[in-house]
DNA sequence: CTGAAAGCGCTTACAG
DNA sequence: CTGAAAGCGCTTACAG
């Protein structure tokens, strides 16, 4: 007795509906429907509207797999940031998102925590999504990291800081220069015994650079020079009130601190007011970034602002305008940033 | 003269290395490396060697279009916030984020902006996705929204708040309760004029629930009952303190102040501290969220801490905790908050 | 303007 | 443990 088998493949299928049966109920060949969905005017307006109707009649979802597998051609752009906990991040992403959600393309986030390893295994991964292009915080990388994203040889941006060799687009400001800035100010307000206080300056190397600016203010102005007071924390208003308590007793002699960043230096305005320390008497306070909140304390705090949510934009901008085919300016933009000197120094 | 013709098709191809070049160059067939990749035990070592060898080699990328649309799941997550310029999301998101990064899942983030409609776009096409599950931020949906979670059949977690009818899973906390325990906090430090100042409360309705709790606690004392101070900003410090202002000024009679949430808060406060209104023997100051800042104004401002990147730890947990098929507790968590007094009030 | 065929790069379901 | 075949749901490249 043999008997006969039909071999019934089944295979994993969501059970969604798809477009061959939006094409079934409209009557029309599934290509037709994909046209009057990505290219309506390549339909005639009959069979659109029989279109339209079956798609909203049946609920038809796209499945963006199956169309960036058949195009090669993904809406997909990764956004590597090393932190999400840092405020200055977000208002980055929000700046791409905004644009690239107006053009029909979705972020993919990828946080790296500040560990070049982290950032290279988050690459790779999100190369799979075949994306348009990339936005990346940072110019450090690890070789690996590099080999990939040139390899890959779609539009990339790296962002936040300036280099001389960006992998391919660049959009930033230089951290050297901003602390520069605030140094001489300092110096010129009168302040002589200057310090730096910063946290994990080896992972967080752009504001190692902004110390580094200071320092050759200092040095120009053949003041004293000082290693940054560096704390092991995540930078944080509490951190900040407390870094500055922990340093004026270190070193009483500083009549001036330049804060790694405005969340510590706020931190440290609102600890002075709670310590009856008075600023900038006793010690001037600065900061970096120009977060609204530094306008507002007692004193205000004299910052450099940076524009953030611009920088999201335009790197976002300009990759839109490589993907899109049509050129997009210089290779490398200088977003700069603004001294905004007010009553804490 | 007939030509013969080679129908040459070509298609888009992406030109990355793929399986079959892996294969090819392992001595393999391709099914062996989607094995050695997917379920490393099930293959033999020595094969495992060989593949592994030309996967570094060539630097494959898994193409991650193609497994998902064969095997007809995807490791996305879709998370629908109403807004990112807002801390709450940003530490709610991070939690999400954290948990599902260590399980190998990718967050897909998707923003509102307090718009229904600009949900139910963003809902359908994230769908487009196959998302394993989906995390939404609010219980309040169009109707057409509702209809295609339901219909999408997966696991779906809202968050933020918790309603009686959630979807399907549900953590969050109960804002009216919230404003109702501020609401009595105020009345037994023998505040009596007390009124609520918040922005766009049709959008950020847990706001409104938060008034609305307040209110219920003004009603149950006897105590006078306002409409909400409303203004039409986004939150921030600045139009905290301007909104303080108007509201001294317009209704000079009050002594109490809930603002609809931190942000707005410590803007009053550091507002006051500068024009000179003593918190809290003028005004007492409150607030929702409890913002690290909050604790290190002078005077400290009374919040409500809510649990916020543990409702994204917890909803990405349960969400995970059903895509594998594991039971993961009760629907519903009622995450909680504390009323944190300080010296603002 | 419309459609039949082939293919994108994987994984599933069998088979041995 | 390993593999040949079929299929996931779209779009490309032709053809008419």
């Amino acid at each position: 007795m043999t008997s006969t088998r039909m071999a019934v493949r089944r295979r994993a299928h969501s059970g969604a509906v798809t477009l061959k049966d939006v094409a079934e109920r409209a009557g029309v060949a599934p290509i037709t429907v994909s046209r009057a969905l990505n290219a309506p005017d390549s339909v005639s307006a009959a069979l659109r509207a029989q279109v339209e109707e079956a798609v909203s009649a049946l609920g038809y979802v796209r499945n963006q797999y199956a169309g960036a597998l058949a195009s090669a051609a993904s809406r997909i752009i990764p956004v590597i940031v090393p932190s999400l906990s840092n405020a200055v991040f977000i208002e980055v992403i929000q700046g791409i998102q905004q644009v690239l959600e107006e053009a029909g393309y979705q972020p993919l986030l990828g946080n790296t925590q500040y560990d070049l390893d982290r950032e290279s295994k988050l690459v790779a991964t999100l190369l799979g999504w075949s994306p348009a292009g990339l936005i990346v915080a940072g110019m450090r990388h690890a070789e690996r990291t590099r080999t990939l994203l040139r390899g890959y040889g779609r539009p990339l941006v790296e962002i936040m800081e300036l280099g001389a060799r960006p992998i391919d687009m660049n959009v930033g400001l230089s951290h050297v220069r901003a602390g520069e800035t605030m140094g001489q100010h300092l110096v010129e307000r009168g302040y002589r015994q200057i310090g730096f206080i910063g946290g994990r300056l080896k992972q967080d190397y752009r504001a190692a650079q902004r110390y580094r600016g200071l320092d050759q203010a200092l040095a120009a102005a053949g003041l004293a020079r000082r290693p940054p007071f560096e704390h092991d924390q995540k930078s944080s208003a509490q951190v900040g009130g407390n870094a500055l308590m922990a340093t004026l007793e270190a070193a009483p002699e500083l009549d001036a601190l330049f804060f790694a960043n405005d969340d510590l230096a706020v931190g440290a305005l609102l600890r002075a007011q709670r310590e009856g320390i008075v600023v900038p008497a006793r010690v001037a306070i600065a900061g970096f970034n120009g977060l609204e909140i530094s306008a507002l304390t007692t004193p205000p705090l004299t910052t450099i602002v940076s524009p953030r949510q611009q920088i999201g934009e335009i790197a976002a901008r300009k990759l839109l305008g490589r993907i899109q085919g049509h050129a997009s300016g210089p290779a490398r933009i200088d977003v700069g940033f603004r001294l905004e000197v007010r009553a804490s120094t």
